[in-house]
RNA sequence: GGGUGCGUCGCAUAGUGGCAAUUGCUCCAGACUGUAAAUCUGGCGGCCGGACGGCCUUCGAAGGUUCGAGUCCUUCCGCACCCA
């Protein structure tokens, strides 16, 4: 069975660093959205016992965004008091689905997709969690041997009644929408990791509060200690609606840093202050609510709040240097209004047409579409701004080089061949 | 297996035999500003290198009826719901 993979080599007596009650406390709130059991995971962290920390991640997407960071960060804190993470890698339940965050049936993804995204995963992850202290496992190692029978013995942990009770499920059904059954099965498998691993605690967004439940009965069903769960709160995209990959809304770790900054600096003015206590672990609360306090008082104004916000988070994933430089860029393109410090460059044809260099630099799809953008003033070659869309320049016109710009943020270096 | 309904430009929607085709969101641009926010305005199939205009390609696929078809008919594919 799976779970003879899990040796118990790491449960080693080692105890984890006794934390203060202050520890503890903000431990289990900041950022928290249910803790469940609390006063036996406070009595487990007081113990000075080596908890073993559950969290599951599916490589449904390429990325992972600052949403999903929180439950990581969240883990990291659990790290550096001494526990042990063990880092589900769902290889195989990506394949069958999280229902959770979906209103609608989801598609199987493909054993392709998933290695695909997968590549880049671990990297993502350990910019926040020291891999080489935290066990990683993909979970096709114990779920893809169940047979059919053991299947059914899992699927005895839980009533269809139960299973059903589920918000989204009842919901669909409600509606009469489609639900297939394998969907049905994603939580039992979740849950079937935590007996897998023999996890004490599991953390996870708000939305998977029920396949971390899942967890508990199934262990329980197997005769296990059942886990403590502990929910992170759920990040608002940078427009305040649910943050979507499909809505454009969502900061991914992975993004460069000028891009990170400036997404940060495009949030909404009201979840300022969630931002900081869900995205910035490395300030202090009291720090956080300072900051917040003056803005609110009319000392701080937003955008210099979210320039600060920026910066942290910035450097949080990328060190303060680069955090610097993503500020000043910002500040030279969009408030000094001048070109970035870098661009792409592209050669100077002899005489040319402006649409043409719109094409050459990528700024339009097709001629109507570099025509639209001139008419409608958006752009500007060598510092003018081009009126018509048929005027064509040579090389004489021009000095060594020559920046197009398209809108407010795209452009290109052309620079005549040596 | 029987029945009903549906497939439209990223998503979601409207569509009477005469439309490059409605509206919302996303998106792009402009103005404004404290930002790439909010708000307002404009745009959002392609080609003809101005405009008026012309031409081409689109409404699941293939045929057909018609001067003309997203709109009618036939077949096929896909999806949903109901009954079994």
């Amino acid at each position: 069975m799976g779970m003879r993979y899990w040796t118990r080599m790491n449960k080693a007596k080692k105890k984890s660093a006794m934390p203060s009650k202050e520890t503890i406390a903000e431990l289990l709130t900041r950022g928290i959205e249910d803790v469940i059991v609390r006063e036996h995971l406070e009595h487990a962290l007081q113990s000075g016992k080596r908890l073993r920390i559950k969290h599951g991640i599916d490589p449904t997407g390429p990325n992972i965004h600052i949403g999903r960071a929180i439950s990581l960060w969240k883990l990291k804190a659990f790290q550096d008091l001494g526990h042990t993470i063990v880092l589900i890698i769902g290889d195989f339940t990506a394949q069958i689905g999280d229902p959770s965050d979906k209103l609608a049936k989801r598609p199987f993804i493909t054993e392709a997709q998933i290695k695909k995204n997968l590549s880049g995963y671990l990297a993502q992850i350990g910019k926040i969690i020291d891999l080489k202290k935290a066990e990683i496992a993909y979970n096709s190692k114990w779920l893809a041997k169940l047979t059919l029978l053991e299947t059914a013995k899992l699927a005895e942990s839980f009533s269809v009644q139960q299973i059903l009770a589920r918000r989204n499920f009842r919901d669909r059904l409600e509606r009469q929408e489609d639900i297939s059954l394998r969907e049905l099965l994603y939580p039992l498998m979740q849950g079937y990791d935590s007996v897998a691993i023999e996890a004490d605690v599991e953390i996870g967004g708000a939305d998977q509060l029920f396949n971390l439940h899942a967890g508990r009965a199934i262990q329980q069903h197997y005769g296990k200690p059942q886990q403590d769960i502990l929910t992170t709160q759920m990040l608002e995209g940078l427009d305040g609606r649910k943050m979507s990959t499909s809505w454009g809304n969502v900061v991914n770790i992975t993004d460069p840093p000028a891009d990170m900054y400036g997404k940060i600096m495009s949030l909404h003015d009201d979840i300022i202050s969630k931002y900081y206590l869900l995205c910035c672990p490395h300030l202090s609360l009291a720090e956080i609510s300072g900051l917040i306090d003056t803005m609110k008082q009319g000392n701080l104004s937003p955008r210099d709040a979210k320039m600060r916000l920026a910066k942290e988070m910035v450097s949080l994933y990328y060190g303060t240097a680069k955090a610097e430089a993503a500020e000043a860029e910002f500040a030279r393109i969009f408030q000094k209004k001048e070109a970035p410090s870098e661009m792409p460059e592209y050669a100077l044809p002899k005489s040319f047409g402006i649409i043409d260099l719109m094409e050459i630099g990528g700024f339009a799809e097709s001629k109507t579409e570099a025509k639209r953008l001139v008419e409608q003033g958006a752009v500007s070659f060598d510092g003018k701004e081009v009126k018509d869309w048929r005027m064509t320049i040579s090389e004489a016109d021009v000095g060594a080089s020559a920046i197009l710009q398209v809108g407010k943020r795209r452009f290109a270096r052309f620079r005549k061949p040596a």
